[in-house]
DNA sequence: CAGCTCATGTGAACGGCTTTTACATGAGGC
DNA sequence: GCCTCATGTAAAAGCCGTTCACATGAGCTG
């Protein structure tokens, strides 16, 4: 993790030698510090220790930089989701909530990604590396959902994946994005996020007539015929 | 709607009459064309005729013309949704749609108000007017869970009002922040974002044990005993 | 090793934006 | 009719994005 040139601190020559990596780094500190509306280009370049002018060989201009965060975003998004996913083990109930909680997660712990991935008001058809890297990560979910369907009830009708997906996708970002972040937009819940969705989708997942125990390999009893003690639902006690 | 003073067009003496509506119509329209990372102090001085330091005489800075913004479009936003709520008028589950199309209309017809209301990256406990204006527009949404709760069919445990409005938050803004602006954040989709929306709220609520038949009074059949030509469920002909 | 070349970094400069300060104007109350 | 004070202006400081001519030196070529 330590660079040959001395984390660009005191000695370094009249080249950098990884200004590139240097700029993307301290773009997301500073994005993660005051957003990506206060985030400078020249700023950047002071904390990489180069002239306000190095960063245009390397990058066309500011919005280039924060689409190549949200490109990056994108990419580390999928590997999370992918992770999380663990393609459906150990069973797919369980890996479909892990994948919601993936979902809070980045959003919750990389801040910066997750706002020049959704909320740098960048063009999305003027970037086509950048929105290929955003259909991989929805993918995923994607997957998720096709192997969910797949699991539909006998008796009802099976939703239709791509469906599905959007479905969880649009819960999992309008939580994330409503309450998610740490700091900014907080309202007082009567429950974490991760709660709130985990509840969300499983209500949703009942409704297209899905077992909401969580067992593997347990058959579900009917909506109606559920043991007394179970009846509690998926939320808890929130008032 | 016409001003004393023509429209801050060629003649207007030294002083303005009505800046602060003028700087509140030019931002506006500015970020209505540029989002609100592009909009300018003094671009909104320009289109109004004023100097770029007028605008200091009605707000502190940028940031406060952005949240007055954001507060008058909470404003509005409320009255849009009272509209369409109409407390409960013909039936709960009817206005309760009508909410869920106005949130997605208003998110399309107001761009410039829905980003500065939810991606103008304002500190929200900074500002205590804002942030009572948005609770009043939740309120709304909140209003109407309460009724649907209170719909809740006898057999099943009754769903928490509060957890009700949040998840329905979520859905819309998820919706109306990924797919729901004319050209921002376009994917393709296999159905409108109204449909999206619909179908989502509508698998929500059968998740919770609520009927999904549209009429009134009727008494809705237990789930596994619907008539067959009602199976195809919330969603339309979507592959 | 000498020399060349080209990617990479520098300094200076332009225009624009935000914000402040001292000053100008004139609308409305006395 | 005069005074006052809210409201506007001009000028300036400091920052940012961006460009351009120029400097540097890493790495290839011989």
């Amino acid at each position: 993790m330590s660079w040959r040139k001395d984390q660009g601190r005191s000695e370094r020559g009249y080249h950098h030698g990884n200004l590139k990596e240097a700029l993307l780094q301290a773009a997301l500190d500073l994005i993660s510090k005051k957003g990506p509306a206060g985030f400078t280009f020249a700023d950047a370049a002071r904390m990489a220790g180069v002239s306000p002018a190095a960063p245009y060989r390397h990058f066309r201009d500011r919005d280039e930089l924060i689409a190549s965060i949200a490109q990056r975003g994108f990419e580390q998004f999928e590997a999370a989701l992918t992770q999380a996913w663990d393609d459906g083990r150990p069973d797919t109930v369980t890996a479909f909530e892990r994948v919601g909680r993936a979902y809070l997660a980045f959003a919750r712990e990389e801040p910066a990604f997750y706002s020049a991935m959704f909320e740098s008001g960048l063009p999305p058809d003027a970037n086509p590396a950048l929105m290929a890297a955003g259909e991989r990560a929805f993918a995923i979910i994607r997957a998720a959902a096709e192997r969910l369907a797949a699991l539909a009830p006998p008796g009802m009708p099976r939703p239709p994946a791509m469906m599905m997906a959007l479905h969880i996708w649009s819960m999992s970002h309008g939580v994330a994005s409503l309450f998610g972040r740490g700091d900014a937009a907080r309202r007082k819940l009567p429950m974490s996020p991760e709660e709130l969705l985990e509840a969300e989708v499983l209500i949703y997942l009942r409704g297209l007539g899905f077992p909401t125990e969580r067992r593997p390999g347990a058959t579900p009893p009917p909506l109606d015929d559920r043991p007394p003690g179970d009846k509690a639902g998926p939320w808890g006690k929130a008032k």
